[in-house]
DNA sequence: ATGAAAGCGCTAACAA
DNA sequence: TTGTTAGCGCTTTCAT
């Protein structure tokens, strides 16, 4: 690979001349024809500037981490795609990791941070496992975003607006006339599922419903999670004729489970869910969802982070605009009694 | 963050005997007393090696690049778990990229290694696009692995054994008596359609089984293109009883579309696909699927890499070891003519 | 307008 | 056994 001194050798001129054109100095003090002499030779020798020398002298690596509990998830798909469009425009790179890394001396999180291999990340932590040595980095004014999770003390975030998501999804059920609404929840101590908890009450509390306490079930977030919930709900008497489930993956589940045990949906039981993905699209049937702004999100996240390395302010942001939006499609319809 | 010379001042010792204990050569030279003296202090200063310094220095970053095209595609998930596996039992970190990226500049693979941000790299390169400045780097001898993919000329590659596994989809229909067994395939320039095809032609011919050229589409692997060949199919005469789809998303939309069109599976048709994920088991019914060893193909990849670096060596190699599984679900049984 | 030189954190060859 | 030193590629200050 070619360096600044080849480069400068074959135009035959300094190294930092050089380097005063290509790293584009607002003020490079270059005449026109040294320039031109510079910029060929850089292209006749197909140079790029090495990462680690520049890294090591401006003590920056102009890359962001990305780390969430599953990348292959296809929720994260757009977050993704946002916090990449964002780092691209402002010159950054986004590094991918996983955050439910817990392979002995694994710590992730740690190590991109100590050894300088980012600059700062945008971080959303698992509702499982607390990445070992975080509390650390934290403490220690890393700079570091979290994104749709919260560690108590922790400044810095930027999250999806699930208090709304999970009012519209309820608040669908209710003008199709259902009012045994059931709610097949994350895990209690996740910080999303409080959030859309919040908005399913409160969507029920604004048309006057009251359901059993049991109408809730908090079991979790996977697929299996989804399956169990059915189970549990359509065990209740009265059994509720409409669920908002809080999460896509959950929701295959539960709908799954649904036809297994002959129970026809919508016909029986309505199914919304909270999150959309091309899987929602592509069950049977196909799933009705209340898309939430990953993208948004994503690039939001990435610009705090941003921020926050570049001029050292914190926020605490919730993405509101725009806002999350019900894709109508065939898994709910008004309750056969109506 | 501590460097070396804040540990070196605090033990009370030179830099180079801290360099010698902390990144522990094999003859590091010291006494006893001395090492714990340094280890002591880098304890307490939480001492990491800066990653950039370390690269510099070394020309060696202990990276290496995966770059697949759509990382949210749940095949990839366990193709990554193999690589991050290997990886990190030789002391490599995994930087995962995407290779349909084409924004302008954008060109990842070149920067990647033109930049030194990787010591090498395992690439699958998609179908339709290929990645801009590639032929440069690969004539240029960079340290590249293909994976599941091909470039003419190239040397040095990792493939799945896509041809036993549509092998294997193609002889279980066989054996429950089906005779019209069509195949859905990806787009004729697809390097992974045209082994699979191969293994779909073999198993046919060694049941001494012909069938219409037309019982052959050639649309592509996404869930629209299972879509779109569901229609082709199931307008010739005769119908097919059977059809193996060369991609799982493909089959997802496959058994969607023939949902919507009334036509019942496994009764009307059964249909089998190779690869397996997790969607796989969420539809409805549930697919047979030919579960491909992803997982030992990005283990196997990151070796290969890591093996054309240190030594130079590069092979090309057929995971076959262990093979394509059959896993029996419910979208396939025998023709009802049978 | 251009160049010389210092130094970022690290490793390794060499000196003591 | 321990320390001194050069230099990886780059940016930036300071001379010229």
């Amino acid at each position: 690979m070619a360096t600044l001194g080849d480069v400068a050798a074959r135009a035959g001129v300094s190294i930092s001349a050089v380097s005063r054109v290509l790293s584009d100095a607002p003020d490079s003090r270059v005449s026109a024809a040294t320039r031109e002499r510079i910029v060929d030779a850089a292209r006749e020798l197909n140079y790029r500037p090495n990462f680690a020398g520049r890294a090591l002298k401006s003590a920056r690596t102009q890359v962001v981490g990305l780390v969430v509990p599953d990348i292959t998830n296809a929720l994260f798909t757009e977050l993704m795609h946002g916090a990449e469009d964002e780092a691209t425009e402002r010159g950054y790179t986004v590094l991918l990791g996983r955050s439910d890394d817990v392979r002995p001396g694994g710590e992730v999180i740690a190590r991109l941070i100590g050894e300088g291999r980012v600059d700062g990340m945008a971080l959303q932590v698992g509702d499982a496992v607390q990445p070992a040595g975080l509390r650390d980095l934290l403490t220690a004014q890393a700079p570091i975003v979290l994104v749709n999770s919260s560690i108590p003390g922790h400044v810095g975030s930027v999250t999806l607006d699930d208090h709304h998501g999970a009012l519209i999804a309820t608040q669908h059920l209710l003008e199709l006339g259902h009012e045994r609404i059931a709610f097949a929840n994350g895990l209690p101590r996740s910080f999303t599922a409080k959030r859309r908890r919040t908005g399913y009450k409160l969507a029920l509390a604004g048309a006057r419903v009251r359901v059993p306490k049991e109408y809730e079930t908090r079991i979790g977030y996977t697929v299996d999670n989804g399956r169990t919930a059915l189970h549990r709900l359509m065990a209740l008497d009265p059994k509720p004729t409409g669920v908002v489930v809080a999460n896509v993956n959950a929701a295959v589940g539960l709908l799954g489970e649904a036809r297994k045990a002959g129970i026809r949906v919508p016909e029986d039981l309505s199914v919304v869910t909270v999150h959309d993905s091309w899987t929602a699209e592509n069950t049977w049937p196909p799933l009705t969802a209340v898309k939430m702004q990953f993208y948004t999100v994503g690039r939001t996240a990435v610009r705090s982070v941003i921020r926050r390395i570049e001029t050292g302010e914190t926020s605490d942001e919730v993405v509101t605009d725009p806002p999350p939006e019900l894709v109508i499609r065939e898994s709910t319809a008004s309750p056969r009694s109506a």
